[in-house]
DNA sequence: TTGTGTTTTACGACCTCC
DNA sequence: GGAGGTCGTAAAACACAA
């Protein structure tokens, strides 16, 4: 993900238009959410869309760390409007994720390689960049660059 | 504009740990 | 036993080439 796309109201685009968040919000209040009453898959809405800046949360507290707990579990999901169950559900699928890219980078390194490209496309980076690197828009909003402070949740 | 491939939510099945 | 983990998958949302 990382941003690269048009999101809504990501502070890089700022000209772009996707479907506004706002929208599927209205939409959706009773079905995304689990609605608090179970079921989040119903006819109506199958699935929400989450808004920038709950992504954007979401991905902070998943870069300060990969398994969030229970604590800040409950904080999130409420400051982000959504429930526990979908915060859990969401770092599920961002290990997932991150599983699914690292397996593709590794599956890359073994593969031969390729045609080189043309010199101006050969990137200066080729050992891992960091998390800022990768996700410049999330890195500037997170604030800092990597050595990322120890939430006092997750100290001892 | 549309067809297609990718990403993002959400769930069920199964497993492990306390 | 329940909570939370991975894994696989469905389907909506999205990006992009033709």
């Amino acid at each position: 993900m990382c941003w690269t796309r048009t999101l809504p109201g990501a502070p890089s685009s700022p000209g772009v238009q996707r479907r506004t968040p706002y929208e599927w919000m209205r939409r959706s209040v009773a079905a995304g959410g689990g609605g608090g009453s179970g079921k989040t898959r119903t006819k109506d809405k199958y699935r929400v869309v989450y808004t920038d800046h709950q992504r954007l949360e979401l991905e902070k507290e998943f870069h300060y760390s990969r398994y969030i707990t229970i604590r800040r579990k409950s904080e999130l999901a409420a400051n982000l409007g959504l429930t526990e169950r979908q915060v859990k559900i969401w770092f599920q699928n961002r290990r997932a994720k991150e599983r699914k890219v690292n397996k593709k980078k590794q599956q890359q390194q073994q593969q031969p390689p390729q045609p080189p490209p043309p010199a101006h496309e050969v990137t200066p980076t080729p050992a891992g960049p960091p998390l800022g690197a990768l996700c410049p828009s999330s890195a500037s909003l997170l604030g800092t660059a990597s050595p990322v402070p120890v939430k006092e949740e997750y100290l001892p």
